[in-house]
RNA sequence: GCCGGGAUGGCGGAAUCGGUAGACGCAGCGGACUCAAAAUCCGCCGCCCGUGAGGGUGUGGGGGUUCGAGUCCCCCUCCCGGCACCA
């Protein structure tokens, strides 16, 4: 530790700017430190002295306290996959940086870590190791925890959680019950993945291209009960909330507010006969104007009426069990050849009684609306391509001036609803879209047949997820009352920890310690539910859990209401909708069971871009994907630089390289940091990754700029030795305040508050790569500043504070130890943050850009507080405009003040 | 396919409200120091024409608005994220 002569002490608040701790001048006189300081910069050694110092001291331990604003700062919590990568990095860092940004502008702040600690990959492990998911993940968990910590994060981890842990997740199932009991959690059909080889529930990212990823079987979609939690009962509110969320990227509530999706159309019935019995079947619509328009119906696979149909038609048996192949992804629905076949029911149209044909449709979902839509060709262009692959009729009812149809190609205008007029369509010809849709509507409900309803987009929640690694759904199954809820006082359901999953079904269910029980209602022998919870409802409400004190009677207690909503929540744009919005919902549940307060969880979102890097992979011999890491390829570019070829170190062959991607443990593509940790310290990780682009932008991997990082950092270092032993004993009678400073000095300190000022506006943005740039633009000046009297070195000194205490939230480590090596402080985090000072900032002349024709052709200087007359007159009176005006009277003068002239002639 | 976002030198990026495009850094090139190397320091560095002064051109492509467009509007291409069982 330095020995300074003077105790430093802290002075003033946040309002004294950019002034810096100060001694008495009788000490501060040409007296060296006592100690010379480390001339060479030696990461490690300040890296584990300054973390030393936070854990003696408990510097990161929140504790409520009144009188100061609160900010809790939280980042999304990682599944502990074995290492971090590059995009943790990048994301604690960020939470850091505000974090510590914050603390130095008084707030009182919580920034706590835990680990989203269930999930898929631990049972692939145990597949691949055998070892349990549960020593997997302990390990996991140590190892990356002693990764953050050696990053220096300021992190309160008296708080730290697992989910996997039965003291949180207990609190999950308690929910869950309460769920049960107000009618939000209930329970139906879904449909799953199913590998009928390993007898096993896959999920999505287990299919690959219809086969199982091991097995290489064909997968099937099967229908099995699970839980569901009713969030389409809170669609209104999570829709209508967004605009509570002023914090939030535009962006995100754009994603969500479609993802909910309300739509305001018309469910109406097709009446038929069958087996002798009326029925009726049921569509949604968000374009009735159309109806007139309705060539034929179409059904899903599912559909009761197609299951009817198939008892009597062998061909479209065969189709729906090939429908019963297809994916159960949107994305691949979207997607795929467009098929159907006819089911030989007729249906009549509601207002015509026309008789209509009902299709099977492999593209229509049994689980949005009715599972039935109307199709109208000539309309909408999904019904348009099937009609003309079919030869089914395609009807005109909606005509735009000016446009001619045809039914040869789809033309955008079909669909247009915004000038589209009703043709061909009876009484409701000329009629526009809402005005169609009113009177259509009308008819509808005075013949029974429907009526106007809103629909969303949005799906209930699926949780039953059919895999061991997860929170058990605390259900009881009884013979004689069926399915019991477990009683409060028998949770938490706790997990067995010693299973290895080989990939063949739950192994829950093979758990006779585990399922064996005894039903709570009549007490005869019973069986445990063996599904868990989908790992969305463990990082639904973490973020509440660390804002109280963990007790065990409680799922959160009143800490919550201190420190929650979240301030600050900052985490990668691929969690935009599904965690945010499960959150959201899981956060108005609790509220509504008066557990919390807020409305929201989340005040402020940062969605951080991805970091990226290459992808490769070799499709296995079953039809699974084998990943490779970057490293272990060989690649092949072109003359551009494209890459051409790619090729595995281990075996010489080929492997296919698949673009750019998200890093993850699944690709294989992530980038550890311990390395650059490990050879340059975790500052210059940290200055480096923030350096790189700013946070909300993908980044795509690359280390080439590492060395300028680390060049920087030795460079401030360099820079404290010389202000040490050279510039501060020059230091005499404090003058700063009063002092005229001559040009250069002057120009230097404008500078560095030029600067400050800027670092302090990106910090408010978020724009951290500008704040590490303007850090290495204010060393560059002081580098350059003259050093030859006690004004330059009081200077110098101001703009080193400056300097130390703006890199302080991103290099804490560097900055803590010089802050004290350079006797500023005893802690540079309980320092004022820097603000510039107006007078420091204040120039007699600028200079403007001259345009001519708005073209660049010189500059101006004129007084600072020239007029605008003033500055015409010099400007057309310039050797420029002379020389390029040619003669032309000046037409206008465009003066931008502090910024330019253009003269249009 | 649908929803959301992005594209600026060899590379990462800057330009904050429509006002000097390329800040800062990386790589590269030239030089100083050194027996040499590393480290460090100084200089150059979008592209084209020109010995030079200088001129032209330039922000994925095409069009438009404006005295002035990387920034605003329309169309297009490519890339990334999400699409409900990866987390």
């Amino acid at each position: 530790m330095p020995i300074c002569f003077a105790t430093p002490h802290r002075h003033a608040g946040p309002q004294s700017g950019a002034s810096i701790i100060r001694r008495s001048s009788r000490f501060a006189v040409a007296r060296p430190p006592a100690r010379s300081m480390q001339e060479k910069y030696n990461a490690s050694e300040v890296e584990r002295a300054a973390q030393a110092h936070w854990n003696a001291s408990r510097s990161f331990a929140a504790v409520p306290e009144r009188g100061k604003p609160k900010y809790y700062c939280l980042s999304m919590f990682p599944y502990p996959s074995g290492k971090l990568h590059m995009g943790h990095v990048r994301n604690y860092t960020i939470g850091d940086v505000l974090s510590r940004w914050h603390m130095m502008r008084g707030f009182n702040v919580l920034q706590p870590m835990g680990w989203d600690a269930f999930g898929l990959p631990a049972e692939n492990a145990a597949m691949q190791n055998g070892v349990p998911p549960a020593k997997w993940t302990d390990d996991n968990i140590a190892y990356m925890k002693q990764q953050l910590q050696s990053l220096g994060f300021a992190i309160d981890w008296t708080r730290e959680l697992a989910t996997c842990k039965p003291d949180y997740y207990r609190w999950n199932q308690w929910l869950f019950l309460r769920m049960l009991e107000k009618g939000i959690a209930y329970k139906k059909t879904q449909v799953v993945n199913w590998d009928p080889v390993d007898q096993t529930v896959l999920a999505n990212e287990q299919v690959i291209e219809g086969r199982g990823w091991r097995t290489g079987a064909v997968i099937e979609k099967r229908e099995i009960p699970g839980y569901y939690l009713r969030i389409t009962r809170y669609a209104e509110e999570l829709l209508a909330d967004l605009d509570k969320l002023p914090g939030w990227p535009e962006r995100v509530r754009t994603m969500q507010a479609n993802w909910i999706g309300k739509s305001v159309g018309v469910r109406f019935a097709f009446p038929y006969e069958l087996d002798g019995r009326q029925d009726k079947l049921w569509v949604f619509t968000t374009r009735a104007d159309t109806i007139m328009g309705v060539s034929f119906c179409a059904v899903a696979a599912e559909h009761p009426l197609a299951t009817r149909a198939a008892r009597d038609n062998p061909a479209l048996a065969a189709f729906i069990d090939e429908c019963r192949h297809g994916s159960m992804m949107e994305a691949d629905m979207a997607t795929m050849e467009k098929k159907g076949m006819p089911t030989g029911i007729f249906v009549a149209h509601p207002l015509t009684g026309e008789k209509i044909q009902t299709w099977v449709g492999n593209y229509v979902l049994m689980s949005y609306g009715d599972g039935a839509v109307m199709a109208v060709p000539a309309h909408d262009e999904r019904d348009f391509e099937f009609a003309k692959h079919y030869g089914l009729p395609i009807r005109q009812v909606v005509a735009v001036d000016g446009q001619t149809f045809s039914t040869d190609a789809w033309q955008d205008w079909y669909a247009d609803k915004e000038t589209g007029i009703c043709v061909n369509s009876g009484k409701y010809d000329g009629l526009g879209y809402e005005a169609a849709v009113g009177a259509i509507a009308t008819d509808l409900k005075a013949r029974n047949l429907g009526d106007k309803q809103v629909q969303w987009r949005l799906r209930d929640w699926g949780v039953s997820r059919q895999r061991y690694w997860g929170c058990p759904i605390p259900i009881i199954h009884c013979g004689a009352c069926g399915s019991v809820p477990v009683p409060d006082d028998q949770l938490p359901v706790v997990l067995p920890i010693d299973c290895v999953p080989d990939g063949s079904g739950n192994p829950l269910a093979r758990n006779e310690a585990f399922l064996a029980c005894a039903c709570p209602q009549c007490g005869q022998p019973a069986r445990r539910e063996t599904d868990t919870m989908d790992t969305f409802v463990d990082s639904s409400w973490y973020y509440a859990r660390y804002a109280s004190r963990f007790g065990s009677d409680a799922m959160v207690d009143d800490e919550t209401a201190y420190w929650m909503p979240v301030d600050q929540y900052i985490g990668g744009i691929e969690h935009a909708i599904l965690h945010l919005l499960y959150s959201r919902f899981w956060s108005k549940v609790m509220r509504d069971l008066g557990l919390v307060h807020y409305d929201e969880p989340f005040s402020h979102l940062l969605t951080q871009g991805m970091v990226l890097n290459h992808v490769f992979s070799r499709r296995g011999e079953k039809g699974g994907i084998d990943y490779f890491a970057p490293d272990e390829i060989d690649l092949a570019h072109d003359a551009g630089g494209r890459i051409t070829g790619a090729i595995a170190k281990a075996d010489g062959r080929p492997v296919d390289y698949d673009g750019i991607g998200t890093m993850s443990k699944s690709k294989r593509n992530g980038v550890d940091p311990q390395s650059l940790i490990e050879h340059y310290g975790a500052d210059t990780a940290r200055f480096f990754i923030m350096f790189a682009s700013p946070p909300e932008q993908t980044l795509e991997w690359s280390d080439a700029g590492v060395d300028g990082a680390y060049r920087f950092l030795r460079r401030v270092w360099a820079f404290g030795h010389v202000f040490a032993g050279d510039i501060k004993p020059k230091i005499g009678a404090r003058q700063l305040a009063a002092a005229k400073l001559d040009g250069s000095l002057g120009e230097l300190r404008r500078e560095i508050h030029l600067l400050l000022k800027q670092a302090n506006y990106d910090l408010t943005k978020h724009q951290f790569n500008t704040v590490a740039s303007a850090a290495m633009k204010m060393l560059n000046a002081l580098e350059k500043a003259p050093r030859d009297s006690a004004v330059a070195a009081e200077v110098v000194e101001e703009g080193v504070s400056i300097l130390l205490r703006v890199l302080s939230p991103i290099t804490p480590h560097i900055a803590h130890a010089l802050w004290r090596e350079l006797c500023f402080g005893d802690d540079i985090r309980a320092a004022p943050w820097p603000e510039p000072i107006e007078a420091a900032l204040a120039q007699d002349e600028v200079e403007l850009v001259l345009q001519v024709n708005g073209k660049l052709r010189g500059s101006l200087r004129v007084p600072a507080d020239a007029p605008k007359e003033a500055i015409e007159a010099a400007a057309l009176a310039s050797d420029v405009a002379k020389k390029y005006m040619e003669g032309r009277p000046a037409k206008k003068v465009v003066i931008v003040p502090g910024r330019l002239v253009n003269i249009v002639c």
